[in-house]
RNA sequence: GCGGGCGUGGCGGAAUUGGUAGACGUGCUAGACUUAGGAUCUAGUGCCUUAUGGCGUGGGGGUUCGAGUCCCUUCGCCCGUACCA
């Protein structure tokens, strides 16, 4: 029978959907399996070739798991809040619902056409109140939980122990008490502002350009009154729990960077003739000795009274350059440091030296004190700039047995690694590390500085509170008011969710006040005292529905509560998570610290939440250029012997790969990959193509070729001549049993494209011998089918089988099938292949070589010389070494 | 700079983790069947050579009976990050 796709794949969807075959049930009694995919963005431009990636790839997984017998939890939804949907309500006046809903439509009717075994019943929206009522529910969480650095974990608030003399000082002292220790807190803030989009942006959507992440253009510094979350209290444990996770080496590093730890000491310099202290963090206080200027941050709070008179000119216009310079390109500039001297000088500690105070935006107000002491000779920034400011190197560490010795004793080159202390004692303080290596000199001068009380070790974060509001319609709104006595309370949780008001107007105000500003019957409110209030008009950010949507899923529909608890033990945490690399940092963060709060609260059982994690790699295009590199659009380009020209100039052109773009023509649409291969076909070559985690580009060739796989595959399996009775062919069930072992084991290591390869090889052989049995015949729909379902399903019809073969047990490997008696062995002579020659396994090595000595091929090699080794490794390799 | 990854036929990629390099697919060549085919089937296909043979996994060196795989060195590409003291 052809191949008619057409049919076949609709036939199947419309049984799966009918009969509600993968609805999963909280089975306790089965071994369970969550596996998840990052869920979409429900763009207007619908599903590309790089969606189905990672979705095929869970589903190839998901359902071999079904027929291994696990209790599988595979669900999708829609991570829908989002500005292209309040933009185009902005043009259009449409409500970003409506676009919202239509765009999902289209998706899941995108996905249905892919035959993903997902259960519907458990679809989610971010956007949907009864979803977002659980958002807005866990915000309260994060507002009520402080976190206790004793016991290191998140507390209720109602826990947090008040000072007596806040208590003192009455109710108001003990709110703003609590407030400063809230995991969750309003406050004024320093935050970028991009003037394009209309909102404030997380540093973390800021690009290294200053450029905003969504729409490209540059940001500003504002202050406005922000939501933000304290992530950095839980910078430690989302440290350590990164250790037990099976993620990508990659990604842990990327997260550690960004969490970005670092232990040293914060250390007080007096400041000669002020009378006041200036605290500095370094990782090295164990090169005090070596300091011979401190460096302030422009932001700095004792700035204007460490700068004398003479220089407050100069310190005051560099203060207002650096200023601009931060909001522009920081990066281009940051290749020369600038700084100029303030005038004065502090007290080195350790020997009670004067060394001048220089203010340079070379250090950053918002990490550590923002002020340093600079050890040029040992930290390569600080020798820069004495370089530049012709200001002394004191080289206090001996490298020793090292080229370049002589110059780093001298102060010529900047020494960073470890050695032996020289020039570091004091007589005038008595203290003295001269002898000593690096650890050991960390070591004794923290103790020395913390017993003199002028410094103490310290552990500083990178990680920054999150800045979690936006000036947005489109976002969950926090379930607070503000009221008109200063008080700030939560909406009830018997009043959640609160919902987004209806607008005419979806435009943002000028001065960064949200659209809701506008609503004025649901912005106003008043209590049952008369009091008034006003909502708060910021919403969250995308991130809060995707920092907890996998838990939701357990349960999509309870209305009682977030989750039910055993469920949530049941399930959790997710064995596998499979999505793009781009949220290594970001989504991934956020989501493991909300978790780890509801953890603190015991409202989830599990530490973290994404046992494994897998990146899959971008899916790109070919592309064309020119010789001079000019980027040729592919409607441009004819192809005429593997050689690639210009339809219009005949200028002949390369073939590269890139991302695949509107500009380039080169975007490839799935819906049109299933009208002309089906979605088998589509399935299987998103697969085919290469590993996973790696870019690939796309090639309709390749498409071909595994369609042709599929049509030889069916119209032998489907045409009952083939089927035959009796026993099965020697060579054919050795194969087969060796493919069912293959394609276990690819599908196990997600390596979908070697098991493909190993179904195709096993086609090929049963297509030349012509005929198989029935069970070998059912056997291959069954390891086929996680792959390319709809042909699965149809053949194991064909066989007479009238249920689903989704649940069918995975075929057993019958070992005795594999077992070899002989092996054919290649003969090397010095390492090259020269013949094979098939031997018994059990053969002893002295008959081994023995029987390949005596072959007669063997004897033109031996001609002449002396066999001076003779290795055998069993079932693997004979290798002779003549000379 | 730093961190992570990669480099194998014309192309996408295999290689059981130190043991026959190039599985599988595509492309190409030849043939069969066809009114025709961008359908289907068969055979061949790393490079050089007349076969025997020689050379081949970015380059150079090393360890080993044996290296795509391990070590040293060097070149190139991709991703992330960026004055974090």
């Amino acid at each position: 029978m052809e191949y008619n796709f057409a049919e076949i794949e609709p036939k199947w969807q419309k049984y799966w959907e009918e009969n509600k075959t993968f609805k999963t049930f909280d089975d306790y009694s089965k071994p369970k399996y969550y596996i998840l995919d990052m869920f979409p963005y429900p763009s207007g431009a619908g599903l590309h070739v790089g969606h189905p990636e990672g979705y095929t790839a869970t589903d190839i997984l998901s359902r071999y798991k079904r027929m291994k017998g696990f209790n599988v939890l595979h669900p999708i939804g829609y991570d829908a809040f989002g500005l292209p949907a309040e933009q185009y309500a902005m043009q259009t006046g449409t409500h970003p619902a409506i676009t919202t809903q239509k765009n999902c439509d289209n998706f899941r009717r995108q996905i249905k056409a892919i035959g993903l075994s997902y259960d519907w019943d458990r679809e989610i929206n971010t956007t949907d109140p009864k979803y977002f009522k659980w958002t807005q529910w866990i915000f309260k969480q994060l507002y009520n939980t402080w976190y206790d650095n004793d016991m290191k974990k998140g507390r209720p608030i109602s826990e947090l122990p008040i000072p007596e003399e806040v208590k003192a000082e009455g109710a108001e002292a003990v709110n703003k008490y609590m407030g400063e220790k809230r995991l969750a807190y309003y406050d004024n803030a320093q935050v970028w502002w991009c003037d394009s989009c209309k909102t404030v942006c997380a540093n973390e959507e800021v690009l290294t350009d200053g450029a905003h992440e969504k729409c490209g253009h540059q940001v500003t510094r504002k202050n406005l009154k922000q939501w933000l979350l304290r992530i950095p209290h839980y910078g430690e444990r989302l440290l350590e729990g990164l250790d037990d996770l099976d993620w990508p080496a990659g990604v842990k590093d990327m997260q550690r960077n960004w969490i970005g730890k670092s232990s040293g000491a914060e250390v007080d310099f007096e400041i000669d003739g002020l009378g006041k202290k200036l605290r500095v963090y370094t990782t090295r206080p164990d090169t005090l000795f070596g300091a011979t200027y401190m460096v302030i941050a422009p932001e700095h709070d004792l700035i204007n009274e460490i700068v004398t008179a003479d220089k407050k000119e100069t310190v005051a216009n560099y203060i207002k350059a650096s200023a601009l310079k931060s909001d522009l390109d920081r990066t281009d500039l940051a290749k020369e440091k600038t700084g100029v001297f303030t005038g004065r000088f502090a007290i080195n500690p350790v020997n009670k030296q004067q060394i001048p105070i220089w203010v340079a935006d070379y250090v950053l107000m918002g990490y550590g004190t923002g002020a340093i002491m600079a050890v040029p000779a040992h930290d390569t920034r600080d020798f820069e700039f004495a370089k530049e400011f012709e200001i002394p190197v004191i080289c206090i560490l001996d490298p020793k047995e090292v080229e370049k010795r002589k110059e780093i004793l001298a102060g010529n080159i900047c020494w960073t690694e470890d050695g032996e202390y020289i020039n570091s004692a004091s007589t005038e303080t008595g203290f003295d590390i001269n002898g000593l290596n690096k650890s050991e000199g960390i070591k004794k001068t923290v103790e020395w500085l913390e017993s003199k009380e002028i410094g103490k070790a310290t552990i500083n974060f990178k990680l920054r509170d999150w800045l979690f509001s936006r000036q947005r319609y489109w976002g969950e709104p926090f379930p607070v008011i503000h009221w008109e006595d200063g008080e700030v309370t939560l909406v009830e949780d018997d009043d959640l969710p609160l919902p987004l008001p209806n607008l005419e107007q979806y435009t943002p105000g000028e001065s960064g006040e949200s659209p809701l500003s506008n609503a004025e019957d649901w912005l106003i409110v008043t209590d049952k005292n008369g009091r008034k209030g006003r909502r708060e008009t910021n919403t969250m950010p995308q991130w809060a529905g995707s920092c907890w949507y996998y838990l939701r899923y357990i349960d999509p529909n309870n209305t009682e509560s977030i989750f039910d608890v055993k469920k949530e033990q049941y399930w959790m945490p997710v064995d596998l998570y499979v999505g793009g690399a781009e949220h290594a940092v970001l989504h991934l963060l956020y989501s493991r610290f909300w978790h780890k709060v509801l953890f603190d609260l015991g409202i989830v059982s599990t530490g973290e939440p994404f046992q494994k994690l897998f990146n899959q790699g971008m899916i790109l295009a070919f592309a064309y250029e020119t010789a001079t590199g000019a980027k040729v659009a592919s409607d441009l380009v004819v192809e005429k012997d593997g050689k690639y020209s210009h339809a219009e100039t005949g200028e002949e052109l390369k073939q590269i790969v890139a991302k695949m773009s509107k500009s380039l023509k080169n975007v490839v649409n799935p819906d049109d990959v299933i009208n002309k291969f089906g979605a088998d076909s589509l399935r299987l070559y998103e697969m085919f193509m290469g590993p996973l985690d790696e870019r690939k580009p796309w090639a309709e060739n390749g498409v071909k070729g595994v369609f042709n796989f599929l049509g030889r595959a069916y119209r032998f399996f489907s045409e009952p001549e083939n089927i035959v009775e009796g026993s099965e062919d020697k060579e054919v069930a050795k194969l087969l049993h060796q493919t069912i072992k293959k394609v276990e084991f690819d599908i196990e290591h997600l390596k979908f494209n070697t098991g493909i390869s190993a179904l195709m090889v096993f086609n090929n052989l049963v297509i030349k011998k012509g005929k198989v049995t029935k069970e070998t015949a059912e056997i291959f729909a069954q390891i086929l089918a996680p792959f390319a379902p709809h042909v699965g399903e149809e053949l194991w019809s064909v066989y007479g089988n009238d249920k689903t073969l989704s649940y069918e047990p995975w075929p057993l490997v019958d070992e005795s099938l594999l077992q070899e008696n002989t092996f054919e062995y290649p003969v090397s002579f010095n390492g090259k292949m020269r013949f094979l020659l098939e031997l018994p396994i059990e053969m002893q090595k002295n008959e081994v070589e023995k029987a390949v000595l005596a072959d007669e091929r063997a004897q033109r090699w031996l001609e002449g010389k002396t066999v001076r080794k003779f290795i055998l490794v069993p079932k693997r390799i004979i290798n002779v070494v003549i000379g």
